[in-house]
DNA sequence: ATGAACGTTGCAGTCAATGCAACGCACCGG
DNA sequence: CCGGTGCGTTGCATTGACTGCAACGTTCAT
């Protein structure tokens, strides 16, 4: 809607891809290198791109203490970690939360797994949105035809031989997952790492987030994690309830 | 420089303090609400803001996935990582990495304690700056009339009783620093913790990252952390070594 | 039913963003 | 030593994008 921030907002995704030069800036833009330093100028000004010895920018420090904030702002995270921490000393496994924004998904927490061979994720990565259980989740949820349009314009990536290879599949996965109130993703992103999730509702029952415990079949089989599944929907409606403000919360300061 | 893109960004720290809906915003940018609404608009078409279903604005997703590559783009986070993981192995206490960035100082790595009781930190949470370990370091080695002129310019809140307490204390802190080429803090942040930190270093030999070893008082006493001083500053010679080129990295995909 | 509070839209004026061209500077090869 | 090339940077005139206004549509609470 506002050509010059849009313009400078269209600058970070771009470094985001690595450190570049203020004509490699403009090209990109479209636009000439003058208007580009000002952009970049106004971006260093707040922080938001930095730049390094070599006169290249890149993404600046301002940008992760806001992403920082961001995320402990929110409340549900606040809420579940405990829980998280928990499941994760009972189980042993990594313990992800998720949240659904605007057609991404991504992980606001993490509890990390006590095993030595662990599966790789970080804290603000967008999650694989058609195989990830969370996703599944997350996206079961919307109404009916803002899944089927989210899902059809949607890419469905062969991570392995299990990943849901078309919107049709997408959706037949989501409505079972919907009906049954959980979810799994076995093997769908990475080969030999499983997962199961449950959703997160608030007071009026739609899902606000997700979770899920995740270990690789060198760990324990899909079957064994499989029976993990009563805690882990135990644990995420705990947290639904203590959310929704149902479960009175005791002993926290 | 950019007068609408300086409003746009403004509001970014403005919502980082929690949701707030669209009078709010105008009144604090000094604005027209049809301005804020646009600016507002914008960012939420890149994802910065998220528009909740009370209509309140707050931080994206977008913004977290961003600082996310920003992060893993650092090429120093990736070669120190493994390094940080084998030092917290053998100490068992918390092993943070830091670096420097326009007066702001930011952890952009941290293996976590192996020890029930843990200190509170998280990636990319900016640091005391006066009274961090690892600030002094990054600090210490900023040419002389900078350093001077920054100290100046800082706040300095005394978290402690043994928190710097004034410029001058701090550069006479920083110069100590840098002559013996390591630092500590010692209760300077909360009362109960400790730090010891070493520099890490590039071709150049300007410090270009620090990172340190803390554990709370219950745990070890700072006299026995000090003792690790040596491997502390063993690791951040590796970190240097690998990071500037001198040594050949083995055993790396 | 009435009003207040809030988000939203269309519009005309003007101020701020744009592209251009010229400049300074560092680096490189002749 | 000098001319050339490739950068980032600056001042300026033009214009078009942004602004503030006022009016409208909702959603609440009274």
């Amino acid at each position: 809607m506002s050509q010059t921030v849009d313009r400078a907002l269209s600058i970070l995704p771009l470094l985001a891809e690595g450190p570049a030069d203020l004509g490699r800036v403009a090209d990109r833009l479209g636009v000439h290198k003058s208007t580009a330093l000002r952009l970049l100028r106004t971006l260093h000004d707040h922080g938001m791109v930095y730049r390094q010895s070599d006169q290249r920018y890149r993404l600046g420090a301002r940008l992760i203490a806001l992403a920082q904030e961001a995320m402990e702002n929110l409340d549900i995270r606040e809420i579940a970690h405990p829980h998280l921490v928990r499941l994760n000393e009972r189980c042993g496994h990594t313990v992800h939360l998720a949240v659904h924004e605007d057609g991404e998904v991504l992980y606001i927490d993490k509890v990390e797994s006590r095993y030595p061979v662990r599966m790789y994720s970080r804290i603000g990565k967008p999650v694989a949105i058609t195989v990830a259980a969370v996703a599944k989740l997350l996206l079961a949820d919307l109404p009916e035809h803002e899944r089927r349009a989210f899902a059809e314009q949607l890419d469905y990536p062969l991570y392995t031989a299990r990943s849901t290879p078309s919107a049709p599949a997408f959706l037949r996965e989501l409505d079972k997952v919907r009906e049954q109130g959980w979810a799994t993703d076995l093997g769908g992103h990475e080969e030999s790492i499983n997962c199961v999730a449950a959703p997160i509702r608030g007071a009026d029952g739609r899902v606000v987030a997700a979770m899920s415990v995740s270990a690789p079949n060198v760990v324990v089989t899909a079957d064994e994690l499989l029976t993990l599944l009563p805690l882990v929907r135990r644990t995420a409606d705990g947290i639904s309830g203590e959310y929704s403000g149902r479960t009175p919360v005791k002993g926290t300061a």
